[in-house]
DNA sequence: AAATCTAATGCAACTAAGTTGCGATAAGAT
DNA sequence: ATCTTATCGCAACTTAGTTGCATTAGATTT
């Protein structure tokens, strides 16, 4: 608990009345540490491995509130699962490995941008968009 | 029955052995009326309504065959249910109204292909991507 | 340090979307 | 008309997520 970021967060919690307790502080560190974005599921094994087992209702509440909070966004990757990252993260879009899982991020381009003016000509007021790659990284194109 | 695409399906099917069912021609003339990709939910509805009440089993295992066969396409719209549509239709992508649920059809674009241009340089090999744009159609707009 | 207030938690039971095994049915070739 | 086997229906199951309600525990107040 260390990152910057984390004081403009609990300071709004405290300010709300919101309390700090250890499943809400230790879940915006696991998605910090994991550098990619999380599904509940996963979140809950990486609580358990930390030695906090809250059960899968709390942590689902606990992602309610987040997203509510805008401490997080949902992501959908296609797969049946939700996944969330911190919003403090710069708006940006992800290449996903299709054999080993791994997760880049790719900043939101100008490519974007000109299909949603397109789209905004077309009368059609864009609010917000669901963009991922699929692929190969590097080092799984090298192993196969 | 009548467009010219289905025929090209129906033969792939007898010359392979499978059968010409009501409900595999009903789903393939629901997904063609529709004009926008259905969930399975929804094709169960559209069926039923005409008068043909499949068991949501056959309707999921028929989707698994048609993915198999390629005459569909799995989409994800960030639902937690899935979306299909015609494989017969060119690569695209879609705009999708919040509000109506209105899906507009849009071309792939040159942007995207930048961008997956821009991920081959960085060794990142793409094989796939899910991109949708949400907002307001014209007619929600106007409405709100 | 105890009392207090209520945000947060745990549990059980539930929902929605989709899957699996298996025996019964029916498309369509002979 | 018969036969082969693709397809279907049913029951039971899985996974991801949700809801109601009684209990626990942060944090402020006394």
């Amino acid at each position: 608990m260390k990152r910057s970021f984390y004081d403009g967060i609990i300071r709004d919690l405290k300010d709300q009345g919101f309390r700090l307790t250890k499943v809400r502080m230790a879940i915006i560190e696991e998605l910090d540490r994991a550098k990619k974005p999380l599904s509940a599921g996963e979140l809950i094994g990486l609580l358990k491995k930390r030695g906090l087992g809250p059960h899968k209702t709390s942590v689902y509440r606990e992602i309610a509130f987040m997203l509510e909070q805008e401490i997080i966004n949902r992501l959908s990757f296609g797969e049946r699962q939700d996944r969330f990252e911190l919003a403090a993260l710069e708006h940006h879009h992800h290449a996903i490995c299709k054999v080993c899982g791994e997760i880049e991020d790719i900043a939101c381009s100008e490519g974007i941008r000109q299909i949603e003016e397109m789209l905004g000509k077309q009368k059609f007021k864009v609010s917000g968009h669901l963009i991922e790659f699929f692929g190969l990284c590097t080092s799984c194109q090298q192993s196969s």
